[in-house]
RNA sequence: GCAGGGGUGGUCGAGUGGUUAAUGGCACCGGGCUGUAAACCCGGCGGGCUAACGCCCUACGUAGGUUCGAAUCCUACCCCCUGCACCA
């Protein structure tokens, strides 16, 4: 690839790139001279359950692989110590070495799905910020002043709404950006909530005496709401751990709008090529449930197999254009006796709590070997002989017997 | 430490002595319409017992108190936020 493809390749789905004048410098030289530039990103290693929203930039780091550079997974496992500064919950207890230990290994498992294992770097900075001490970090932090970091937007903000901004929040940025120091960094990617650390990076750098790196800027992929950014805590994500099956009903419940959203930054189609499915789908050409599955398939070849996005579409089928229930449905082990409808879904833990069972029951989201049953004094009796088949709501399925 | 403000259900936020399990929004759950789209519409949304009427328990920072009755009043305590702080 030229120089100016490469460029092309690596602006796709990005925000902005600051700057681009330099990474294309970083990419010359590069070739020139032979030498790999070095990508960063950073990991919290508090939550190693990876979902698509943190794939959209591990996408980015691939793409840097795929062209040759070194990129480096830093698992900020001394940031992590600190605590997240965006979360007003109460301070993080320190992660233990065999905790960060343990997410490293899972999030190893979960970003070589994405990355090639053989060429990319798990670091961790407490690597270099235990050495650094106290003294150290103090003489760090006089490269900063606070007028520069009290910038950031979402610091000046709680400073101006009266909200609470915690010291050690405000320390953040620094040791992020000194961790770019400590890598000689290139580039680093980041989403839009990382611009001002990105670029702290690059001051920093600056007066370490080091050519700036490179922020590449990805957008905030949005949950499966369409509308706030996904995330674990606000449920709507979709972990790339979770089972084909979970994974298909969730894409296919995604609006349309944003399924286009997730064509461009969860798959390599180019965007000409979503341009034309979106004129189909909106033409009728297409039916835009199809576009979705095919999007969903792609999503869990990713991380699964295509066997398993080929089964996870039929499962899906049967259950909702069908309406049948899936083969293989768990079948747990009851004690045999006659069942009152809600003791049982309490029982198999179909409902939580006896009155959330009768509610369930009352507005018709039970059913019992495909019969609709409103009657709370419904009873089911069960056997060691034969299975009972329990549906609540659209997509739980058990099947219970008799022991 | 001092001054002021504040702590209500998953969340935001009403409520300032009684029909308040606590208005309303959001989130969530079930149903309907569909392409399980989205949007929209209907219903629900602390828990236990009951076929049901209904009964009971728990809950408004914590602990006491006043009262026939308290989320609401009083006392103490805890926690959070903002401001003050030196020279004087």
């Amino acid at each position: 690839m030229t120089i100016d493809e490469q460029l092309a390749y690596l602006r796709k789905g990005t925000v902005e790139i600051i700057r681009e004048e330099d990474l294309r410098a970083k990419l010359e030289r590069s070739v020139v001279k032979d030498v790999p530039l070095e990508i960063k990103l950073g990991a919290d290693p508090t939550s190693p359950d990876i979902h698509l929203g943190h794939t959209v930039v591990i996408r980015k780091l691939r793409a840097f692989q795929e062209l040759g550079h070194t990129v480096t997974f830093l698992i900020g496992d001394f940031t992590g110590m600190i605590g997240d500064p965006s979360g007003k919950s109460a301070t993080r207890p320190q992660l233990a070495r065999e905790e960060i230990e343990a997410n490293a290994e899972t999030y190893k498992t979960q970003i070589f799905k994405l990355l090639d294992a053989e060429k990319t770097v798990i670091d961790f900075n407490s690597r270099w910020m235990e050495k650094l001490g106290a003294a150290g970090f103090v003489k760090l932090a006089s490269h900063v002043t606070v007028r520069q970091i009290l910038e950031r937007d979402d610091f000046q903000q709680r400073m101006a709404e009266n909200r609470p901004l915690a010291l050690h929040e405000v320390l953040y940025p620094l040791v992020m950006a000194y961790d770019s120091v400590a890598l000689h960094s290139d580039v680093e990617l980041g989403g839009t909530d990382q611009k001002f650390n990105l670029l702290m990076g690059r001051n920093l750098q600056r007066e370490y005496g080091q050519e700036a790196q490179v922020a590449v800027i990805m957008p905030l992929l949005e949950g499966t709401d369409g509308v706030q950014k996904m995330s674990k805590s606000l449920g709507n994500y979709i972990g790339i751990n979770e089972p084909p099956s979970e994974i298909f009903g969730k894409v296919m419940s995604i609006s349309d709008e944003l399924m286009w959203r997730y064509y461009e930054l969860l798959t390599d189609i180019s965007i000409e090529e979503i341009a034309r499915m979106r004129r189909a789908a909106e033409t009728g050409e297409r039916n835009p449930r199809d576009v979705k599955a095919e999007l969903a398939k792609l999503i869990i070849t990713d991380f699964h197999s295509e066997e398993a996005a080929r089964a996870a579409e039929e499962e899906f089928n049967l259950i909702f254009k069908q309406k049948q229930a899936p083969d293989d449905v768990e079948e747990r082990a009851v004690a045999s006796q006659a069942w009152k409808l809600p003791r049982l879904l309490v029982e198999t833990s179909l409902a939580p709590s006896m009155a959330e069972a009768r509610r369930l029951i009352e507005q018709g989201g039970v059913h019992v070997d495909g019969e609709r049953q409103t009657r709370v004094d419904y009873e089911v009796t069960t056997s060691v002989d034969k299975s009972v088949l329990l549906q609540v709501g659209k997509r739980k399925f058990l099947r219970v017997r008799g022991t």
